[in-house]
DNA sequence: GTCAGACCATACGCAACCGTATGGAAGAGG
DNA sequence: CCTCTTCCATACGGTTGCGTATGGTCTGAC
């Protein structure tokens, strides 16, 4: 494996953040993942904390990468789908998203992550709300949809984490488009 | 506050539950929020994980209890508005839902959680398919108008604890029962 | 009043994790 | 080969939580 850098630690604690949760983002569990000891955590980052910021920092970053990649797609229409086949494709947002955002309200948990996962929610509903506006949508109407369907996508990968809804189908995608008002 | 009994406990627990998710259902600082000590608990309990089962127990419970108020509500169409207002009125089941169901795949929890979660998620949506169909709906359409709604359920309080979401609004009731196909 | 059982406090060992201190290995440059 | 910087291992003390052991207190039955 070598020797590590910061970004190492950074990508190992944002998996796993995905796998265990904010409480599994500590030093010495991610150092036996790294095949490595604390004493290499200890030069690269000065505590805990600034490890859980890089997995956020990280995690924050995908979406804005996510959201650069989809202006290449012209169509608003096609973009929103687009959009939706990433979203519904990667399993492991939404288990972040959802970890992130059951844990606002923690106690243990700093104002850095609250204040992370609202940006990056807010980012993403302002930017869905973008692209149903540029397909035509009056402002209030995209705001109400788009909160539907960020909603429903939480909540449904949520449903599927315990088994009770089935892996998101072909024709999710095309529900989604539907509900969103985005059918011709 | 006299001498407690296990059901005490459970309550507390619950409590816990709520607030803190499934790292706060531990025993010294319940005991510290009851004003008792560790040797209390352990007299009423075995160990933490039984503590952790009777805060779970009284959860399912109260959606048995719910189902069961809901049952004199004759007509469908009302008692899934009932429902509804029940769902919308209650913030602290919509944390508890969302903690559990963001730790099923946590590998700190063991089987049981898993088990309860899907267990209440699924006594949900079934009951709530039943009423539907109770209203004229065909299985399969109710079955995913269902899923739809309980997801967005709790996507939705989650999008509203981190601030994106307004909190739940007067006429979101009525939006849903749209979405679900009453609008008689 | 006494006594048994119910209930609880305190003290202890154990494990996981945080953060610090200190020394060692490993590679770049001379 | 020597040295300086970079990177890491090991050892340590502190904190928090689990579970056990042991003894104390309170209450009702008699």
């Amino acid at each position: 494996m070598g020797r590590l850098n910061a970004d190492d630690w950074a990508r190992a604690a944002l998996a796993a953040l995905a796998e265990g949760g904010l409480a599994a983002v500590a030093v010495e569990p991610v150092a036996v993942r790294l095949g490595v000891s604390k004493g290499s955590f200890y030069w690269h980052f000065p505590n805990r904390q600034a490890l859980v910021e890089a997995a956020l920092k990280r995690w924050e970053e995908e979406t804005e990468q996510i959201i650069a990649g989809l202006d290449k797609v012209a169509d608003p229409v096609a973009r929103m789908r687009a959009l939706l086949e990433l979203a519904f494709g990667d399993g492991r947002d939404a288990a972040v998203s959802f970890r992130l955002i059951s844990a606002v309200d923690d106690p243990a948990v700093g104002p850095m992550v609250s204040a992370v996962a609202r940006r990056v929610s807010e980012r993403r509903l302002a930017y869905m709300q973008a692209v149903l506006e540029q397909a035509g949508r009056p402002p209030e109407e995209a705001r109400r949809r788009v909160l539907a369907a960020y909603g429903g996508y939480l909540g449904l990968a949520a449903l599927a984490r315990v088994g009770v809804a089935p892996e998101p189908p072909h024709d999710l995608i095309d529900t989604a488009m539907s509900e969103l008002g985005l059918t011709e």
